[in-house]
DNA sequence: TGTACATCAGTGAACGCGCGTTCACTGATGTAC
DNA sequence: TGTACATCAGTGAACGCGCGTTCACTGATGTAC
């Protein structure tokens, strides 16, 4: 009668756990850290609380990562990838145009204005990352690139027009959930819904 | 041989100043709060920086604010005030279109980028208002509807849909600065430019 | 395959530090007479 | 206008707290024979 699932950290306290239990750790270190950031913020998730999260204690979270900038970087490459591959599986299914008009939409709707956690990192960490370090900003640079490169896909005209109307809707739809969610209800649906079902020129 | 300038507080230590001398120490918060937490965050900006960059030390604060929340609120106001006033004195003078123009183009420029302290609170602080209290949110969503009262003057079309086109511009200028100062110095400079010179229907 | 042992994932106490806030104190300000 | 005194703006030490990080320790894991 053995059980399979006593891999998920029962009650075992001070013991070596197997490479394949570390690696598990360390994905819900990192999954727990990507939402908890976006949620609440760099500097009001402590590393305590992620590991907490995880179901370990903080003192552990040293054998994973050098420091917390280090948990802070994979957390913010996790959640663009994300979001990227996310959009890039739409595009490359049907129509581009209309995967795009969906992800717009979806992407300012009432659900993701509630679920900054599992959102886009965009209007969570971008005012967190502009006063972080530089390695910080080249990868929140890179993450941008390539949703804006994703985007491209639903847009016509020439490659540089292509890629300059991404990058502002990409502008567009993460302003709007910013101020949406710094804001009062009734303002944030009138940001929403006035960005929503509108693309032409963008 | 009088000197008037003694009252800007040379090295007297534990005296009562006067009334006059108090509302300029208040105005010197205020002021300095505005510029510090736009630079550094609501959370990187304590109180004793606040204190000391208006030449006071941190236990006076509380002669002047209740605690930190209530500089944030004043903070916050101050700065939505100065950027719509200027928007404001803008659009009174000449063409609201042209006004609002160039209101869009210096807001994308790298001269704001650069100096996010004397800038657009939106981009600033709208990551640590959404984590905050209730009366902040009420507050930044004031100051948010006053600009886009003042952009729509800019716009044609009905009432509301001058406030959906005023509503989509502001998303979109905050929403490209928020992404410029989180990136690389390259990908900074090519979401400005793509959302800079480009107004129509927004 | 079995044994002996070095490794190291995770624990929890401890560290130094900076934070928001409080407080006793000082002496010029502002007021009541 | 002059005097006596209560008020209070500003100071700097002190508080409790949570943070990121370190460390001695435990005992299963993984490896060398």
């Amino acid at each position: 009668m053995i059980d399979d699932n006593w891999t998920l950290n029962e009650d075992f306290k001070n013991m070596r756990v197997s490479q394949a239990e570390m690696d598990k750790s360390h994905a819900r270190i990192v999954e727990g850290a990507t939402r908890l950031f976006r949620e609440k913020g760099l500097e009001n998730t402590s590393v305590a609380d992620v590991m907490s999260d995880a179901g370990l204690t903080h003192g552990g979270f040293y054998r994973h990562f050098e420091n917390k900038d280090a948990l802070v970087a994979a957390a913010l490459q996790t959640a663009f990838d994300d979001i990227s591959s996310n959009l890039e599986s739409r595009t490359g299914k049907t129509d581009p145009h209309a995967a795009c008009n969906e992800f717009h939409n979806q992407y300012l709707s009432k659900r993701h204005l509630e679920n900054a956690g599992k959102g886009c990192p965009i209007p969570t960490l971008a005012g967190d990352v502009a006063r972080g370090s530089t390695a910080l900003r080249i990868a929140f640079g890179a993450g941008v690139k390539r949703l804006v490169t994703a985007l491209a896909r639903g847009k016509s005209g020439s490659d540089e027009q292509k890629r300059a109307a991404a990058a502002r809707e990409l502008a567009l739809i993460a302003g709007a959930m910013l101020i949406a969610r710094a804001s009062d209800p009734e303002t944030a649906r009138m940001i929403l819904a006035a960005c929503r079902d509108h693309d032409p020129a963008v």
